[in-house]
DNA sequence: AAGTGCTATTTTTTT
DNA sequence: AATAGCACTT
């Protein structure tokens, strides 16, 4: 640790580099002693701890930027890896930001898998191995992987996967391709190939996974495809089979930075080791705090490690949280301090003043949803002493996924516009998965997986038998299912209707794959396969609700290659980065997204329902871990807590539907960890009927509606009291009298008194959540709208448009 | 080969 | 509650 002030290091550094002609150092205005340290020890291992908003992206910017500038290394013998693709794009744009046009030449920051593919291209055929083939007489040959590789997606992992088990004669009910591709994957993120499987986990998969496993990357190499977890794998072993290759890029990457380190599995850990290895100049960033995927193989372990790791490391705490208020903070802190075995940090903050974190409890998640949604509202109108919040600056952050469905119907109920972050990601979707199976087959006719996925989509008559057939021929004359199907059709191994329609399929490949040979402009071609193979006419004649979205879909994904020059490009991209840039911005809108999603963001109000044990902190999860099961339940609730810049909302709710059947919860316990004096408990209006009673909620309310004095009554009473008191328990019974529905109706004239519905009674009208539906009634700007698949509904009008509206998808 | 109705399952997430 | 996968029917 540096025990002189560092600011004078910083004067001395900047004097002294002036005086030496280097460049100014402008990129280091305004950073904070830890900053400036962490910036100016570039040489060794270090390690930056960095607590939540405490500005870590800005020192470890900073530090590239200087690395530069000082003529450390160039801007590409610097490798920078991140986790995400967004992580990898914000930090390319601010390094931009800093130094102008020099981190366009940085190659080399990306995210782990982004960065090995790279290196994996070059290095391909030192990939391989001697595979059986009972085709051949020798039963072996010599398989190699080729640079042009195709990166598997978890559909056509399964399928292949599906194969092998089939093959395997196991039943596949009982043995899901899905739990094996987990297994397979959890094996792979430990860096162990076939070979390095310990004998400890020779039971998996019903005693046959390690086999599956072997015969799995045999097919991979077959089909020249690598899954995600090869990337890192086969570098690895690269690395430790070719000493000079792994001297190579010790030698070029002067510098490593890794970002989220607390995130970094077995694997990645040791990829990070072979490369650091030489002159162990190694930053890492990351937060033990902040770990939330122990779930997928990440080793907080490699963060507490650190210092043995890396002899001499320097570690360096960021400590200074420029987000949130001394509440926020001080509640986040008092939950993590729950944890054992962390490297521990105070965070502390300049920050004066701020809301106190808030606590609610509800007695039904339709009612949670219904009062965040009436909170943002008027928080976005400007309430008690708050100056008015747009929707972007709102994000209501949850456990799991499937709680947002609460959500989205209260908002689409009530109007308040709102976006889904982290959902069905755009290149997962069925339609633009087929779409790219298209473009695979005729960028590589090889690719197997891809045929398969789109031989029978849309439908042409070719059924399992017809596949089957198709296989074989493939198989027994040694081509690819592309060419099978061209012999079946020339030796009318199948013929009638299907084969005619495979022949046209062909025929199509054929075509296509000749004017991208011709260089044809690929955007054209794309809408030509897309419109003779038939697929585009297949989804507009589908009726369902959501085929004029997939259309929509079909058509931003064609406006998406315009960025790329050519197909083989755009797949590449679309491989690695599964994430489409956000369009252009769009009115303001609260976001939901899960707590995994939302780490490393920041939102000026936070929003976090769901507080209850089983749900949060996660039943599965504890069953599952135990105790390390909570303790990273525990510290999502503290990454939650940290996203919130100035209100922070935490509710639970008494009832909720789990698997569709009613079940009661209590609190969460992360909530009894909550500090009582940063703790305001409120409560909605309306339940008591004036707030008086002497216990519990009532209390806490009155002493809360009461203008911030302080009450008799201790807060930590009053908060023990929310749910273990018979003021909870009348919380409860209070509320099951209630309507079951309690209409805001001064909020209908606030959202929209002036609007003349576009709509009248018996318009049939298109929703993109609810499909078609007949308007059945009209109040104000709201339609009651009776959906033919999803029931009567009220929507507000400007969600749905006319349903002759709706199929229209110009291609 | 394709459509229908039934049953079993479901809940973290990224590359 | 919603959905995906499956067996069964046309």
């Amino acid at each position: 640790m540096m025990d002189f002030d560092d600011s004078d290091a910083f004067e001395a550094a900047s004097l002294s580099s002036r005086a030496m002609g280097v460049r100014p150092t402008p990129y280091l205005d305004g950073l904070n002693p830890a900053q400036l340290q962490a910036v100016h020890t570039l040489d060794g291992p270090v390690l930056m701890l960095a607590g939540a908003g405490t500005g870590k992206t800005r020192a470890l910017t900073a530090r590239i930027a200087h690395l530069m500038s000082q003529g450390k290394a160039r801007p590409n013998e610097i490798l920078a890896v991140t986790f995400t693709n967004k992580a990898a794009r914000e930090m390319r744009n601010r390094i931009g930001a800093m130094m102008g046009e020099v981190a366009e030449g940085m190659p080399w920051l990306g995210t782990f898998h982004s960065v090995c593919v790279k290196l994996l291209r070059r290095h391909a055929e030192l990939v391989g191995r001697t595979v059986s083939d009972p085709l051949l007489e020798s039963g072996t040959r010599e398989l190699f992987l080729k640079s042009n590789f195709t990166i598997l997606d978890t559909d056509d992992q399964n399928r292949l996967l599906k194969q092998l088990i089939l093959a395997a004669e196991i039943d596949e009910k009982k043995w899901p391709p899905r739990m094996l591709a987990g297994i397979i994957d959890h094996w792979k993120n430990r860096a162990w190939t076939p070979d390095k499987v310990p004998a400890s986990e020779a039971q998996a998969f019903n005693g046959k996974g390690v086999a599956l496993y072997r015969e799995y990357q045999d097919r991979l190499l077959t089909l020249n495809a690598v899954d995600f977890g090869d990337l890192l794998l086969h570098v690895i072993s690269i690395f430790q089979a070719h000493d000079d290759i792994l001297g190579k890029y010790r030698r070029w990457f002067k510098y490593i930075l890794v970002d989220e380190y607390q995130d970094t599995n077995v694997a990645q850990y040791m990829w990070l080791r072979l490369l650091a290895g030489g002159h162990r100049n190694i930053c890492c960033v990351g937060d033990d705090d902040q770990s939330i995927y122990g779930w997928r193989g990440a080793e907080v372990g490699n963060i507490l490690r650190f210092e043995k790791d890396f002899e001499g490391a320097e570690i360096i705490r960021l400590e200074q949280n420029y987000r949130s208020t001394p509440h926020i903070l001080a509640a986040a802190s008092a939950v993590i301090a729950g944890n054992k075995g962390r490297l521990g940090k105070t965070l502390f903050t300049d920050l004066t003043e701020g809301e106190k974190v808030r606590l609610i409890g509800h007695w039904d998640g339709d009612e949670e949803a219904r009062w965040i949604g009436e909170e943002a509202e008027s928080l976005q109108r400007g309430t008690r002493n708050l100056d008015p919040f747009s929707l972007d600056d709102m994000a209501i952050l949850l456990r799991a996924s499937h709680q947002m469905r609460a959500f989205e119907d209260r908002f689409l109920t009530i109007g308040l516009p709102y976006r889904v972050i982290g959902g069905p990601r755009f290149y997962e979707r069925l339609e633009i998965r087929d779409a790219m199976a298209y473009f695979r087959v005729t960028v590589s006719p090889d690719d197997d997986l891809a045929f398969e996925r789109i031989v029978n989509t849309p439908k042409r008559g070719l059924g399992e038998k017809a596949q089957q057939t198709i296989q074989r021929m493939a198989r027994s004359n040694g081509v690819s299912l592309l060419e099978g199907a061209k012999l079946c059709v020339r030796t009318k191994t199948i013929g009638g209707k299907g084969g005619a329609a495979l022949k046209e399929l062909c025929d199509g490949f054929d075509r296509w794959r000749e004017q991208l040979l011709d260089g044809r402009d690929h955007i054209h071609l794309a809408e030509e396969i897309l419109d003779e193979s038939g697929y585009t006419t297949f989804w507009q004649n589908e009726k369902t609700p959501e085929a004029p979205g997939r259309l929509e879909n079909l058509k931003e994904l064609v406006k998406a290659l315009e960025g790329f020059e050519n197909l083989q490009g755009f797949l590449e991209h679309v491989s690695l980065i599964m994430d489409m840039e956000a369009g252009d911005e769009q009115e303001p809108m609260i976001t939901l997204m899960t707590l995994h999603g939302a780490k490393g963001l920041e939102f000026p109000v936070v929003f976090l329902p769901g507080w209850e044990d089983g749900l949060f902190p996660s039943q599965r999860s504890m069953d599952e871990t135990g105790v390390k099961g909570l303790e990273e339940e525990r510290r999502l609730a503290y990454v939650g807590i940290t996203r919130a810049e100035r209100i922070c909302t935490i509710s639970f709710a008494a009832n909720r539907r789990v698997y569709g059947q009613w079940q009661s919860a209590l609190p969460s316990r992360f909530i009894d960890e909550l500090p009582e004096e940063h703790v305001e408990i409120l409560t909605p209006p309306g339940l008591y009927g004036g707030g008086f009673g002497a216990t519990g909620m009532a209390a806490a309310q009155h002493a809360a509606m009461s203008g911030g004095v302080e009450s008799d009554m201790p807060a930590k009473a009053a908060k023990a009291d929310v749910y273990n008191s018979p003021g909870w328990k009348r919380l409860q019974s209070r509320s099951q009298q209630r309507p079951v529905s309690q209409p805001s109706e001064a909020k209908n004239l606030t959202i929209d008194a002036t609007a003349v519905s576009a709509f009248t009674t018996g318009d049939r009208v298109f929703h993109t959540k609810f499909g078609y539906g007949l308007v059945e009634g009209i109040e104000g700007d709201k339609l009651d709208v009776a959906f033919e698949k999803a029931g009567t509904k009220k929507i507000v009008g400007r969600f749905v448009v006319p349903a002759d509206q709706a199929g229209e998808v110009p291609f």
